[in-house]
DNA sequence: CGCGGGCGTTCATGACCAGGAAACGAACGC
DNA sequence: GCGTTCGTTTCCTGGTCATGAACGCCCGCG
């Protein structure tokens, strides 16, 4: 996901496409007002912007979109999230199918239990937790983040997983 | 919801304290690099700071502080302030629920007892004050605040948590 | 036919969590 | 000051979760 840079106002409809496609942005403003909006990720500067600062505002615009990483499908024990394809072995994918249905919401462990083993759980008192874990070390890295809430289920959230922004 | 103005670096104690009670706030960068963040409710601006742009990022962070309310919601024992999300017990829950309802207003310590424990309180005589003490806790770095109103309740507000920042 | 890999399950152990109780100090309001 | 109310910390107990390691199964392959 990579930050573009957009003069304004020469090239304005381009900036408009931009923010329909919730593309992480940096206008450059040549004269005049820069363009309103509240848009987390469109941010600013003058025209002869400074190199630095330049920089350290791509920075942040593009932390700010691994943040909400816009994409996350699942299909076939295929998970993509932002540019990266996590393999899952059959279970722990319908688990984080349950999961991402309902992110942000507690899911109970018995839904989970439901959803993993369609038909019938095994009963180690301690499955679940086990591909829990399973689930979460897959998860590392993808700003995807499960958290367990006591005695009432699991949580999945986009994370303070600080993903790592290695840009080019 | 007012945008605070604050310097960098001298400042960066009481830029510590905005960020943990969730203000908006607009960082004067007097030298070297900005503060580091992706939140959006933290911008930046170097320090011979041109009065219009100045006020065109008071502006938007305004905007984007009052749309992004500082809002609350709670379902399922969890609270979501901001993008922020935190986890609550089941007591404190409870707590967290009435005192939201009843926002800005005095609850008494006997409704909270109710509310919290509805089958019959234990009677530790203390019990109450312990589990405020554990919420104030969890409250803290959401901008919500608990504030007691002797031998008539509880009262919570948005943070007076950084509002009046006098410290030494 | 034996092997190895991938996956699921089981087990053991240790960490962590919530809630209650008690203790002690601080703040309150007369 | 003084009784009372409130805040915070600490300890304890039952219970829940996390995690690594072992085991077994299925299946494809040489």
């Amino acid at each position: 996901m990579d930050v573009t840079v957009v003069h304004w106002p020469t090239e304005a409809e381009r900036l408009e496409q931009l923010r329909a496609a919730r593309r992480p942005r940096l206008v450059i403003v040549e004269h005049g007002p820069p363009p309103a909006t509240t848009d987390e990720l469109e941010d600013w500067l003058r025209a002869p912007a400074d190199e630095a600062d330049l920089r350290i505002r791509l920075d942040t615009l593009r932390a700010r979109a691994v943040q909400h990483p816009t994409a996350v499908v699942l299909a076939d024990g295929v998970l993509h999230v932002g540019n990266r394809l996590v393999v899952f072995p059959p279970i722990q994918a319908r688990l984080a199918e349950v999961l991402l249905d309902r992110i942000d919401t507690v899911v109970s462990r018995e839904a989970l239990t439901r959803r993993a083993w369609p038909e019938g759980a095994p009963d180690g008192r301690n499955v679940l937790d086990v591909h829990m874990a399973k689930l979460r070390r897959l998860l590392v890295g993808t700003g995807l983040d499960i958290r367990t809430v006591h005695r009432r289920g699991y949580l999945m959230s986009y994370g303070a997983d600080a993903a790592d922004v290695d840009d080019a």
